[in-house]
RNA sequence: GGGCAGGUACCAAAGUGGUUAAAUGGGACGGGCUGUAAACCCGUUGCGGAAACGCUUCGAAGGUUCGAAUCCUUCCCUGCCCA
């Protein structure tokens, strides 16, 4: 490697603009830097979408830079218009505290808070003593009403509606970097390029009442080669909660990612060096799916660590991989009281209550579409019950589609 | 505050008294083909029920009617124009 931390961002696809490259380049490659990142505290769990930024700041965290991951208990109550097309609905304090608590949390298996080079802020220890008035004269005055309406994140909202305590959310953004300019010398803010805006006016704020010159950088946003936002199923976010989205699904997702996405990912989402990401993404037809195995392993392993990613790689090795021995153990598992399965269960209840399937009628119509699996045997009809005979000595085995898969062991 | 236009299922969008669980498109899901991929083809897409059928749904609450997403009243919300 070129030894260039800047490079190496660059050539792993982090980077989307920049407000002055060679300033940027400079201060990563020769200097010790502190730059930020904010995370909106709009839900309890961080989802794949925050994969990229936190990724960036372990990079850089590992050249030897401090990064401050920056909650928003403040600008979260006040909510960011950028690029949204309706306004979002207002979260309680108490909630959006609870969140911001949470997602510090998760951030932390990242960053290890208590190890030098991390800090962790909350925007709501400023914001929330600011004092109206006085606000508005410093802050307030640098900024230009006819330009922040000339904006292309507000296009969207101009035709549709834009509150005005959400067109406060730029100044209150500006005003973080700011602060955290003044407290921690921080001279580098990133964020996700619908962010560009929101930071350029932090750059502009410091030059104005600082003299400063301090950085911008966005990362791209994200969508998979089939247009999806990078994150998002149709079930849901994919979540970085192990509670919410379990490492075997989490590790689905990854291996489930279209063949064009695969080098993308590895570069993004894993921290292999560059010439084993060259290999695995160079691999073709079904060989790739090794680079996928790869790739959703590395992932799993980077958010819920070793044990985890083991357990999920052998779930899906059972999965799909023929007869998987012990690992079926991996899988996800429900226990059924045995008297219960002696009496027998109609399918759909069963595939209902494990969770396969979301009602009756959907496991119905599964059936009758041939797309529920006993012990890999179709679910030929509504009336084949499962019962105690069904369970070899690993349980039985359901499975709804060709991928969605559960255990069930009598009790 | 005044005028106008709207709020329908995951999304977009028809429907303006019964034949509407609600057209159509997208998405999603299942099957086929594959490589746990893409593309393509077929099918499904409120809940319960084996089925007959029943129940819940069209911003909210009331009302008219044998019968309401459709008519009336009040309220809530959104956009545009005027102040």
């Amino acid at each position: 490697m070129s030894g260039s931390i800047y490079d190496e961002l660059k050539e792993r696809g982090f980077i989307a603009q920049v407000s002055d490259e060679a300033a940027v380049r400079r201060k990563l490659d020769n200097e010790k830097t502190t730059f930020y990142i904010g995370f909106d505290s709009t839900a309890a769990s961080l989802h794949a979408g925050s994969l990229v930024p936190i990724m960036a700041m372990v990079h850089l965290r590992r050249a030897g830079h401090t990064a401050v991951a920056l909650t928003g208990g403040g600008t979260t109550m006040v909510g960011d218009p950028s690029g949204k097309s309706e306004m979002r609905q207002m979260l309680e304090e108490e909630r959006i505290r609870a969140f911001g608590t949470a997602i510090r949390a998760q951030l932390d298996r990242y960053l290890r808070f208590d190890q030098p080079g991390a800090v962790s802020l909350d925007n709501a220890d400023w914001l929330k003593p600011l004092n109206y008035i006085e606000f508005l004269r410093d802050i307030g005055r640098h900024f230009s009403v006819n330009r922040m309406l000339a904006a292309e994140a507000y296009k969207l909202r101009l035709e549709k509606g834009l509150s005005f305590i959400e067109f406060n959310y730029q100044l209150l953004q500006a005003y973080d970097y700011l602060m955290l300019w003044r407290t921690h010398k921080c001279t580098l803010q990133m964020g996700g390029d619908d962010q560009w805006g929101n930071i350029l006016a932090g750059v502009d704020l410091i030059r104005r009442v600082e003299g400063a010159a301090v950085e911008a950088m966005t990362f791209p946003l994200l969508t998979t080669a089939s247009g999806a936002k990078m994150g998002k199923t149709a079930q849901g976010a994919v979540w970085l909660d192990a509670n919410l989205f379990s490492p075997y699904q989490y590790f689905q997702y990854w291996v489930d990612c279209d063949d064009r996405d695969v080098g993308r990912f590895l570069r993004l989402y894993t921290l292999l060096p560059l010439d084993e990401i060259r290999r695995l993404e160079a691999l073709r037809d079904r060989d790739i799916n090794e680079a996928k195995r790869v790739l959703a392993y590395e992932a799993t392993r980077l958010t819920h660590g070793d044990a985890a990613a083991e357990e999920a790689r052998a779930g899906a090795a059972a999965a799909f991989g023929g007869q998987g021995g012990k690992d079926v153990e991996s899988l996800p598992t429900t226990a059924v009281p045995r008297a219960r399965l002696e009496a027998g269960i109609a399918p759909a209840e069963l595939f209902t209550e494990v969770g396969l399937t979301p009602s009756r009628g959907e496991a119905k119509r599964l059936i009758q579409q041939g797309g529920l699996y006993v012990n890999d045997g179709r679910v030929d009809a509504l009336t084949r019950l499962v019962t105690l005979k069904d369970a070899g000595p690993d349980g039985i085995l359901l499975k709804a589609g060709k991928k969605k898969i559960h255990r069930v062991v009598p009790a």
